[in-house]
DNA sequence: ACGGTTCTGAAAAAATATCTTCAGAATAAA
DNA sequence: TTTATTCTGAAGATATTTTTTCAGAACCGT
């Protein structure tokens, strides 16, 4: 494929990716989408599929290094050439330019095992119910994680916070648990993250705020975490990786997934409180997602 | 595929093919040749690299059931998209047990989607460059995030701290930055997150920091933060989720997939830290990973 | 060989595609 | 904020592609 300066299209867009304007970047990302055939029409699909002008197509091409943009879409069918007559056409392979063994795709295997293998166990009755659970004002929501899952515990309450009033973060320090406990009432729910490692601690926060009748959602592993036993939901996911480590991935999906049903439900109470958010952070009228 | 009658343009060559007369027979056969690639370029190329004129081939594309010879090639380039495109994307329903709307399904969907997306643009040779600066211990690690993506920060810095030395999490009121900046030493190495609400201050932080000769690595999604200009590697992730929100799972990958580079590309040094934790935290026994 | 038919490609016409220009929008700098 | 710079797409200008036309070539049956 010994075209142009020895690279195809697809490692030039990367190459120059970073020296494109935002209109060639959305163009960029839109050519590499379905890569090559979506560089096949002529100028003008090819702008228009991609929400930007022709112009903007043809700029790009010269500051790729082509002559115009028929110059591009030459190169384009060179390389599908080269790559439709070559019979190894690996489709198991991730990042196509990295070799199988290499972690990224070994990691990429792991982590999509993992979302098939949480998914098929998963329980929608149990994710409705915390959905129901969570989408409901008038309880309080308490938010705890351990030494890894603070950080999930830490977006999920960054992300809950928008959607709705009465959250709260329960710090690190377990000596200072107790405290929260307090002002926990019954109806209120705690949202504990525990993965294994699993921390003692937490177990003992469950069970005094059990004791309030507080209702515990417990986000954990494929083993459980020992707190499982006062939740009233546990969402498990699967957490194994190539590397000395638990991925924590799949738990993230599943908390994304989660707060997008919450926002789903209490849309028409959300709405407001996002869109004066929108306003206070969207300097920039960019990239912005409501209109 | 279900353009014309139903048939792939191959298909349709061969059943026409009898009443074809000798230019067009002649051409049917070039087309064939190099199946479907021939056929993309320009009349006049199909033309002259079959050896008849254009009306020839404008001729035969009528005979063939189109309206003109751009719409046959249009259908070309269905059929080649259709083959191209990746055979895995159709697992229709991934929690079996729930409806195909269900927004764990759709949620999925997406998130296997931005999966396939960012492993097919990002580039080996950056993130082998990424886990080899990270993996030298003589360059002191600054990690910072965003309002979101703080999380994400938190999270490679509390893997990243077991791992090697020379750890520093930024906090996050970018008042104090300037003081981390004082610190800094040429050969130094911020680690960024920023994704889409980009956030100036940490533009300002890189611009910043690579004035101290430090070496900035960029986390930040498709279209990439304005800082990505100051970095020396920005690794892209695809965000995209049905919800109000960007998903950071894809993102949460990278960082996995980058710190379990490091951690083997560093093993010999990292085992010791390690074993010396697991002793540290592990009370009781039951899930121990090493032995 | 002849007349009639079909086929073919050169050239012109029509339709598109591509590129250029430029004013307004967006962004960065002061 | 204001100003300077860069970026962007609409519209027009240019170039290319596609189609049509049509005269001559090739074929066919007699």
């Amino acid at each position: 494929m010994e075209i142009g300066q020895g690279l195809t299209l697809a490692e030039r867009i990367r190459d120059k990716f970073e020296s494109l304007t935002r209109a060639e970047r959305q163009l960029a990302n839109a050519m590499l989408e379905n890569y090559p055939v979506s560089g096949l029409g002529s100028i003008t699909a090819v702008a228009e599929a991609s929400g930007v002008s022709s112009p903007t197509v043809a700029r790009m091409a010269r500051k790729l290094g082509f002559g115009g943009f028929p110059e591009l879409q030459a190169e384009l069918r060179a390389e599908l050439e080269a790559t439709i007559s070559n019979p190894i056409v690996k489709h198991d392979r991730w990042a196509e330019n990295a070799p199988d063994t290499h972690i990224l795709n070994r990691f990429a295997d792991a982590v999509m095992d993992n979302m098939r293998q949480t998914l098929r166990h998963i329980s929608p009755e149990a994710f409705n119910a915390v959905v129901t659970l969570l989408s409901d004002r008038d309880r309080d929501v308490y938010v705890v994680g351990g030494r890894i899952t603070r950080s999930l515990a830490d977006y999920f309450f960054t992300h809950m916070q928008v959607i709705r009033n009465g959250m709260t973060l329960i710090a690190p320090n377990s000596n200072t648990w107790p405290h929260y406990v307090l002002n926990m009432q019954a109806g209120d729910i705690l949202v504990a993250f525990d993965i294994r490692r699993y921390e003692h601690e937490i177990s003992r926060l469950a069970e005094m705020a059990k004791s309030k009748g507080v209702t515990l959602v417990l986000f954990t592993d494929q083993w459980g975490s020992p707190a499982a036993k006062h939740a009233t939901y546990s969402l498990h996911s699967r957490i194994e990786a190539p590397s000395a480590w638990d991925s924590s991935v799949v738990t993230l999906f599943i908390v994304e997934a989660v707060m997008a049903a919450v926002q789903t439900a209490t849309w028409e109470e959300t709405k407001d409180r996002m869109k004066t958010l929108e306003g206070l952070f969207d300097r920039t009228k960019m990239f912005r997602k409501f209109t």
